[in-house]
DNA sequence: TTCGGTGCAAAGGGTTTGCAACCTG
DNA sequence: CAGGTTGCAAACCCTTTGCACCGAA
C-alpha cells in the first residue's frame, strides 16, 4: 500500500488524521503482520517519545472499529495488521513466531450446509497457524 | 459425560483428583458450553466459599494443558469446555451469547491443498460465531 | 471555533506468583 | 512421606478512563 492509498483510506474513516495516526497506521501497513499493541508502542517511541500506550491502545481501537484493521490473538496478546485490499472474503496463514500473513484464497463457509437452520451465523473465523520459511530457518519453530 | 467417565478422564491426565478439581470438571461436563473462569468461580463459591480465584485459574490452566480443556475468546474473556468425546476431529458452532455449541462436522483442512509447502503448519481454528435457538427467542442475539 | 485527539496519572480487570499449610497418591 | 494443591496476599500486565490542553477541520 502506498502513502495515497493510506491517506485515502485513513481518510474516508470518521477519524481525523493526525500525524501519529498517520504514522501508526503506515508502520501497520509497511510491516504487513499481525502486531501487538506493545511493538507498535515501541516503533512509535523513537520517533515521538512522549507516545503513550494510551494513544496506541486509543488508536488501534478506533481503527479496528472503522475497519482498517483486523485483529487476532497471537501468543496470548491482541495483534493486529492492516486490512487487506484484496477485495474478496479470504482467510490467513498465520506465523506464530513473526506473525507474518500469507492469504489463503478459500473460505470454508461454503462447504457449511448442513447448519442448523435454527442458529443466527453472523461471523466466522478460520486461521492456519504454523511457522513461515525465514522464521524455521532460524530455528524459530 | 457420566461420573465414572469424568473420574476415568481426570485419572488418566498427570494431575491429582481433588474434591475441588472433580468438581470443576464436572461443572464444565454438565454445562457442555464455554464457560469462562468468572462463571466457574461464582458457580464454585457457592459450595465452597473460600474457593479462589488463583485456583480456579490453575485449574482451568492445567486441565487445558492436559487436553481435558479447549478454550476460545468469548467476549473478551477466555473461556473453557470440555474436549468433545468425538473421537474424530471436528469444529464448533459457538453461541455468543450463551456459550452453547453445536458440533459441526467438517473440518476445511481437507480442502486446503495449495499451502505454500514452506509454511509449517502446526495448528488452525474454525469457528462459527452466531446465536442459538434459545437465545434468538429470548432477543438476546 | 468546535469537537475530537493527546499526555498524564490513576484506576481497573483479569491473571500470575511466592509462600506456608494442606492433602492426594 | 513426598510432591502436588490450595488460600492468601501481593504483584503483574495489559488496557481503560477522567481531565485539561492541544490541534485538525
Amino acid at each position: 500500500m502506498n502513502e495515497t492509498e493510506r491517506l485515502d483510506r485513513l481518510r474516508s474513516s470518521s477519524l481525523k488524521v493526525t500525524p501519529k495516526r498517520l504514522e501508526m497506521y503506515a508502520y501497520l501497513s509497511e510491516e504487513d503482520r499481525y502486531i501487538s499493541a506493545k511493538e507498535v508502542l515501541e516503533y512509535m517511541r523513537d520517533k515521538h517519545p512522549t507516545m503513550s500506550f494510551d494513544t496506541v491502545y486509543r488508536n488501534l481501537k478506533s481503527f479496528a472499529e472503522e475497519g482498517l484493521l483486523e485483529a487476532t490473538e497471537l501468543d496470548g496478546e491482541k495483534s493486529f495488521r492492516v486490512t487487506c485490499s484484496a477485495n474478496h472474503h479470504h482467510h490467513h496463514l498465520i506465523c506464530r513466531n513473526c506473525g507474518k500473513t500469507k492469504l489463503l484464497d478459500l473460505c470454508p463457509m461454503r462447504f457449511v450446509e448442513t447448519l442448523d437452520p435454527e442458529f443466527e451465523v453472523v461471523d466466522h473465523k478460520f486461521e492456519i497457524y504454523g511457522y513461515c520459511k525465514e522464521c524455521k530457518q532460524k530455528g524459530l519453530n
